[in-house]
DNA sequence: TACAACTCCGCTG
DNA sequence: CAGCGGAGTTGTA
């Protein structure tokens, strides 16, 4: 499993075991926190919250949360280029696969670890045939097209 | 060893 | 061609 550590002035660390969005009514996006371990005063998290609903409400284009992934070299990797994709625009398993020479299946499976949907951006992620390909069970694929149709608007 | 949020390639119609 | 099905690939649990 991959693990995140949110960093705000280094003192400060809150251990997360998984954040998701999901819908509400079709229209609304909610946030939902996994076990917060360690006993910390959530500042930066309750930041995180706020920005990560700012940004589902199109009034911020970037969640300022500063953050660790503790993993191997191999989830960092694929973790830091899925980072660079940029809002509205999407790559498939195929192409990250190729350029750190791993197999797309395993591309795959990397991107369903990353249970922080919001920071790394494994939504934008699609096969090579065009069609969206799987997604996370905390959210389903109606999230995964959600997010990229919201995101799209942005232009 | 089996599994995975995929992809490639050959076969059929 | 287009659509389908099976084999292939590779790090992790």
């Amino acid at each position: 499993m991959i693990k995140y550590t949110m960093i705000k002035k280094i003192s400060i660390k809150t251990k997360l075991d998984w954040i998701s969005a999901f819908e509400d009514d079709g229209k609304i996006f909610k946030i939902k926190f996994g076990k917060i371990k360690k006993k910390q005063p959530s500042k930066v998290l309750k930041q995180f919250k706020k920005n990560s609903l700012k940004f589902l409400n199109k009034k911020t284009r970037k969640i300022n949360t500063i953050y660790k992934i503790e993993g191997n070299k191999i989830q960092k990797k694929v973790c830091s280029e899925l980072k660079k994709i940029k809002l509205g625009q999407t790559k498939t398993y195929g192409t990250i696969a190729k350029k750190y020479k791993l197999s797309s299946r395993h591309v795959g499976k990397i991107c369903g670890q990353s249970k922080l949907l919001l920071l790394i951006p494994c939504h934008r992620v699609i096969r090579s045939d065009g069609s969206l390909g799987g997604f996370s069970p905390i959210g389903g694929v109606s999230l995964k097209k959600r997010l990229l149709k919201l995101e799209q608007t942005w232009k």
